[in-house]
RNA sequence: GCGGACGUGGCGGAAUUGGCAGACGCGCAAGACUUAGGAUCUUGUACCGCAAGGUGUGUGGGUUCAAGUCCCACCGUCCGCACCA
């Protein structure tokens, strides 16, 4: 209720800036010159580089906020360095293959139209967007551009791809891979994820949101588990470096376990019957062979509470007991595979209900020879060995289970002595809950007393000598499946012959093309199945005839997991890319980019990064020194729901529907989401760079918030910053007169009180810019600093009545000229690298010669940074009470004494007697009285 | 459940090393200029109180001369992962 009317009274207006602030001209001429005039990239070996890259965009048509946040970070830091100078690269490219621009074809094919292809729909785009990124005053190196889906890219692309294919980092094999039935094609495990609509739960495809479908299925895959050690240990030498959520989602996701594989041994027996006892000794069936089963477990601590043994559905065991078991059993196990098998993993995952079925199958501890019945349980993932002890005791998975099949938990861990006499520690009963937490080990025959520690060891130890069993290491981590069944990809570079099997396609007849005349019409298949003249090829091997081409193209992830090496060297056309050129930019300085990449792309893109390490080609293991994490910049949107609708409105809707009294304001329910089209609640940056410039609107993303946090976009929160664009520019150009010309300041020409002060504020300006710009990446309160010194700027100018003075070596106000002079210099240098366009026109104001992008960045003079005279707080018992004016370099009893005879101090003290003084020069004076 | 982030005025947020909480901006209020203002400029604006003064950074404790900041316990919000044995 209260958040209606305040929604209502807050009124949002339509706001047009002032015409006779002429931004748009002087904005498209800074542009064109920058077009003409920026300085070449790499001309000079001896400078230092940085190389500045944000996450290049997928080409979907137009620019939105999503992208005006990291591009303008990149941007104005790519400045920033220039300022100090740097040679700094700061590259854009095109994502450009990919289901959307396959999507819209189809649908336009759906519809009639025409002239559609993704090819062109794709290259037009660019175009768009790239002149919209122009607009925004962008300094991105051009000649540079890579497009993921031209055959001079993708041709790199089938290359690494051949690399990996030697070294067997690419492979074939047929696996169960979620398919997404919307976009009939295959997704990666990173690509499916948990939706929540309404109240179901389900795995849904990450693009459109569909359920996601297991299908069994021929697909290449990047064995980047092998990898799996080296990404995670690379992860801790990022350090600080990386966001830590980064970091910790990319851990999490590898999932590193250690633990010990110990090997059961199952009794086949024929005709056993999972309907017979559960206890031990199992005498249903004929004994027909011992086989080994090999448990993974990270409490191998445990072992000597296991009574159940169970198996995944998918476990190859379970061939062999549906051979051997009688035909009731049979039956159970064969409908409950089914049943269980048609899910997704993850949907299996999700449900919270364990069930099984017992093989009437015993397995044999291999530590103390007890015999345990085996059951295939839906719990039990393929991860591992597929296969786990069960301890009911112990682990809560398994004590769920247990007592849904009734069976029995025991007791091998105590709580320690210490843990014991803890409040929460004292109490175990495994009949009632597991106790999962390590301890001391009772009942486990020679270990009993060990901790749970100590007894991991010793087991692991032993099993490794009778060979049944040790330590091993185990990952969630999976192979990355990157056939997909759609046009609009990179081929994957194989042949397939029936004599020769798979042959990749030679290095010289690289690049596969994509062709453009094909029937994308999705039908599950890959489009280039339909392509007789791609698919049909000689086989580079045999030279037999009909041999065919591999028709999936490549997951896009492929083709962004090493852009930025290309654009070291974007127009190689002989190799990858030159050594060299990788070595004097590589790695990337500092990347920028959204926090929905954390796992996918910057772990695919560190692993490709270590393979192309591995063939010799670039010296350095991890490509992104630096990676920034911006938020997103999210929309309020507004939903009216009653008798008259159900749908979004805009706030000027809604306005109007209030208006007409077709709503009540507390008919509308604001949320904070995500910026989108359905939802009403987005901001279309270009049509705001047109109205306000595009000046304004890179200060305005930056000044929301912090850079790295979600931050919600207030329409009327623009007007700000464009006013102070506007009042800094107009504060430059009306009084730029009073500094033309200066005449140098003779050396006994000083400065008064008011100048100090305010080139104090300009120099701590540099302090805090650099600082910033540096690393810390707090864009807001350089903004907020800057706002402040064009106000004390413009106080001072009238304080000080510069506007009247005759000017000359005699001038009185001459060395308030100079430093109003300075203040303006450093003010528009520290706000070149976010508002490039206002800074040159200020710069060139004061007769400023070229680009204030030729200017170095400013150094703060540490003579401006100290105040002759500071103010610093008194407290009383630890409450602020006043202040004293002491000199800068007063010592302790300097501040005491000022402290005592303040009138603040006495006034309170009346009479009480001093305890204690705490003064601390250059902060504060504390006076304790009893 | 596990992991991560966060909690400060009407709002976005600042306070980086324990040292004047609320910078800067939005909004709001009053005034100036103006034919007009949704332009521009000036002033005010955490809360309670006429005031003196008091209270105040999610809650409760603690350390300290001094805590938004450090420690302990809790509450809440958001995000990610989630039967990984």
């Amino acid at each position: 209720m209260s958040k209606s009317s305040s929604g209502s009274s807050r009124r949002q207006r339509v706001v047009e800036p002032d015409d006779a602030f002429d931004f748009a001209s002087y904005e498209a001429h800074w542009q064109k010159y920058w077009a003409e005039h920026l300085a070449p990239v790499g001309a000079d070996a001896s400078r230092k580089k940085f190389y500045a890259l944000s996450m290049f965009p997928y080409p979907s048509g137009v620019l939105h906020f999503g992208h005006a946040l990291p591009y303008t970070i990149i941007d104005a830091l790519a400045r920033y360095k220039r300022m100090c100078g740097h040679d700094v690269i700061c590259p854009m490219g095109w994502d450009a293959f990919g289901l959307p621009a396959e999507n819209a074809a189809i649908e336009a094919v759906r519809a009639g139209k025409s002239n559609v292809h993704p090819k062109t729909n794709t290259l037009a785009n660019i175009d768009h967007m790239r002149e919209q990124m122009r607009r925004f005053g962008y300094s991105f190196d051009w000649e540079r551009e890579v497009f993921t889906c031209r055959a001079d890219y993708y041709k790199w692309t089938q290359w690494i791809f051949l690399k990996m294919l030697e070294r067997n980092i690419a492979y074939r094999k047929k696996a169960r891979v979620n398919w997404c039935p919307s976009c009939k094609t295959v997704l990666a495990n990173e690509q499916v994820e948990t939706i929540v609509k309404d109240v179901d739960e389900f795995q849904g495809c990450f693009r459109c949101g569909a359920k996601v479908e297991p299908r069994e299925i021929d697909a290449w895959f990047l064995r980047i588990t092998e990898y799996a050690d080296r990404l995670l240990n690379g992860l801790s030498q990022l350090g600080k470096n990386w966001s830590e959520l980064v970091v910790s989602q990319q851990r999490n996701w590898i999932g590193r376990s250690e633990g010990v594989n110990i090997d059961f041994e199952v009794e086949l027996r024929h005709g056993a019957s999972g309907s017979g006892p559960l206890t031990p000794p199992g005498t249903d069936g004929k004994p027909v062979d011992r086989v080994p089963l090999t448990v993974f477990t990270t409490r191998a601590d445990t072992v000597f509470g296991v009574t159940y043994v169970a198996i995944a559905p998918e476990h190859p065991l379970v061939k062999r007991i549906l051979e051997l078991v009688d035909s009731r059993t049979h039956k159970r196990i064969h409908d409950f595979i089914q049943e269980t098998l048609s899910m997704t993993e993850m949907d299996r995952a999700s449900g919270d209900e364990k069930e099984g079925v017992a093989t009437g199958m015993f397995a044999v501890n291999p530590l103390n020879g007890e015999k345990v019945p085996l059951f295939i349980a839906n719990y039990v993932l393929m991860y591992g060995t597929g296969a786990v002890m069960a301890v009911p005791a112990h682990d809560e998975r398994d004590h769920d289970f247990s007592r849904e099949y009734r069976l029995p938990a025991k007791q091998v861990i105590e709580p320690t002595a210490e843990r014991k006499k803890s409040d929460t520690g004292q109490r175990v009963d495994v009949r009632r809950a597991a106790f999962t937490e390590p301890g001391i080990l009772v009942n486990s025959g020679k270990y009993s007393g060990l901790d749970s520690q100590a007894a991991i060891a010793a087991i692991a130890a032993d099993l490794k000598a009778a060979g049944k069993g040790g330590p091993v290491v185990n990952y969630k981590l999976r192979d990355w499946g990157i056939s997909r069944q759609r046009y609009w990809g990179c081929p994957i570079p194989v042949v397939h012959c029936d004599k020769c099997g798979i042959v990749p396609v030679p290095e010289r007849d690289l690049p596969v093309e994509l062709p453009d005349d094909v029937d994308f019409l999705p039908t599950g298949q890959s489009p280039l199945t339909l392509h007789p003249a791609f698919q049909k090829t000689r086989c580079p091997r045999c030279g037999n005839e009909h041999a065919r081409r591999d028709t999936d193209t490549m997951d896009t992830f492929v083709d962004s997991s090493w852009y930025w090496f290309r654009y070291t060297d974007a127009k190689n056309g002989e190799v990858i890319f030159d050594p060299a050129k990788v070595r004097r930019w590589c790695p990337v300085d500092l990347y920028v980019g959204g926090r929905e990449h954390a796992i996918l792309h910057l772990i695919y893109a560190r692993f490709f990064c270590k393979f192309l390490h591995d063939i010799g080609l670039v010296d350095h293991e991890e490509p992104f020194t630096r990676m920034f994490t911006h938020g997103l910049i999210q929309g309020e949107s507004i939903k009216v729901v009653n008798e008259h609708m159900n749908r979004y409105v805009t706030a000027d809707q809604l306005e109007a529907l209030i208006a007409q009294g077709k709503a009540r304001a507390e008919d509308a329910t604001r949320r904070i989401e995500k910026m989108s089209k359905s939802k009403l609640n987005g901001a279309d940056p270009t049509e705001l760079v047109r109205r306000f410039g595009a000046d304004t609107v890179r200060m305005c993303v930056l000044f929301l918030g912090p850079a790295e946090q979600d931050s919600v976009w207030d329409p009327n929160g623009i007007v700000g910053v464009h006013r102070f664009i506007k009042r800094w520019h107009e504060t430059i150009l009306s009084n730029a007169p009073l500094v033309e010309n200066l005449p140098p300041l003779a050396p006994d020409q000083r400065l008064g009180p008011a100048a100090k002060t305010l080139r104090h504020a300009a120099h701590s300006l540099i302090e805090k810019a650099t600082q910033e710009y540096e690393g810390r990446y707090a864009f807001n309160t350089v903004i907020a600093r800057c706002m402040e010194l064009v106000n004390d700027i413009r106080a001072f100018i009238t304080s000080e009545k510069l506007e009247g003075a005759v000017k000359g070596a005699t001038d009185p106000t001459l060395p308030a000229r100079h430093t109003l002079d300075e203040a303006f210099s450093i003010l528009n240098r520290a706000l070149a690298p976010i508002a490039p366009h206002t800074a040159e026109e200020a710069h060139r104001a004061l007769g400023g010669r070229g680009s204030i992008f030729g200017q170095p960045w400013p150094k703060a003079d540490p003579a401006a940074l100290v105040l002759d005279e500071i103010e610093l707080p008194v407290q009383v018992n630890g409450k602020v009470r006043g202040t004293i004016r002491v000199a800068r370099e007063a010592d302790a009893k300097a501040l005491e004494a000022a402290a005592l005879a303040s009138e603040a101090v006495k006034k309170l003290l009346d009479g009480k007697q001093v305890k204690k003084m705490i003064a601390v020069p250059g902060k504060i004076v504390n006076v304790v009285v009893g």
